[in-house]
DNA sequence: AAAGATTGAGTTCTCAATCTTC
DNA sequence: GAAGATTGAGAACTCAATCTTT
């Protein structure tokens, strides 16, 4: 474990080597292969990632239709993010909004025809770009411990943030994670 | 192998289960532990990550002093992100611009006191929260296979775009990742 | 007051166009 | 024309404030 003293005097346990290159090659990977998923979904489909992951939710749910509040939790977006998002996307024609009737403070967010053929238009190429870049190259084992590592990490966020308002951290303990392939 | 048929004929790989829950723990494991890393930087010392990157590289430079174009390559930026970057950074006194005498298109990008200053506070609680969310968890086999990991898939990344122009492919291929902890 | 949702302002990022110097 | 860099427009995200309904 290397210590560093620092001007102020604290003794600060900096990353060792090994977690220090760690780290910066998962920043870097996750930003490379990001900005490509994008630019290929963007040329392919017309499409961005973020409107992407917004029709693959409502496309998984029956009709294509559901609160605006539950998207958010499948998301794990706030609700701002969300409703800029939204608005967006009715002003291309891919989603709708309406008012609910049982609970007139929410709203219901439902995919259009237009929406439900640009994400079934979008999804082939991407996943076989997810595939690819990434789990082509992988062993079954990589892809194992890829997922312990994250639900790790998962793990010490989520307990970080116990009784922390809105979105930030997750209000919501019990859903699924964020569909994007 | 799991193989589906779409409206259009086309016969389409999709991920296998495990490959799919692996893609979006990945993606969720990113986004909580980025926006964390955000939210405490922002809140213990007033920097975003974007300026704290750029001062982490311009620290690690002789004199904190380095060409513009050179800066890009070392955090794999277009150049227009970084120049944008660096006005903001500059109104608010964290970096300084001159030209430079030799070729007189380039600009130099120069660490101010004040920005020295701010990333020197910023550095130690950052390492802390790196470590406290991800490290602290990881066993050493899982920091290492994070890093092979995130190298194959740069790996293959890098091979696929030879030919392009600017920055979304890489233009440099033999500088040290980003500089981020 | 709390819950569901929207809005406006400010930051960040991408893309295309531009400008100057080589 | 290519290289180094800046600019403007538009998309995306965060935060705080707001509005309506419960």
């Amino acid at each position: 474990m290397i210590h560093v003293m620092t001007e102020s005097g604290t003794d600060v346990r900096w990353l060792d080597d090994d977690q220090q290159r760690a780290w910066r090659a998962f920043l870097e990977m996750h930003a490379k292969l990001t900005a490509q998923l994008n630019r290929e979904m963007q040329a392919a489909s017309g499409l961005s990632m973020p409107d992407f992951t917004v029709l693959v939710s409502l496309s998984e749910h029956p009709g294509g239709r559901m609160r605006a509040l539950e998207l958010a939790r499948d998301l794990r977006w706030e609700k701002s993010r969300l409703s800029h998002q939204l608005s967006r996307m009715q002003q291309r024609g891919l989603i709708e909004r309406s008012h609910c009737d049982e609970d007139r403070r929410g709203a219901f967010v439902e995919l259009t025809a237009q929406g439900r053929a640009a994400v079934e238009g979008a999804a082939p190429p991407h996943v076989e770009a997810v595939r690819r870049y990434l789990f082509d190259a992988l062993q079954p084992a990589q892809v194992a411990m890829l997922e312990t590592i994250s639900r790790t990490a998962i793990a010490s966020l989520d307990s970080e943030c116990d009784g922390k308002g809105d979105s930030a951290c997750q209000d919501t303990a019990e859903l699924d994670p964020s569909p994007c392939a």
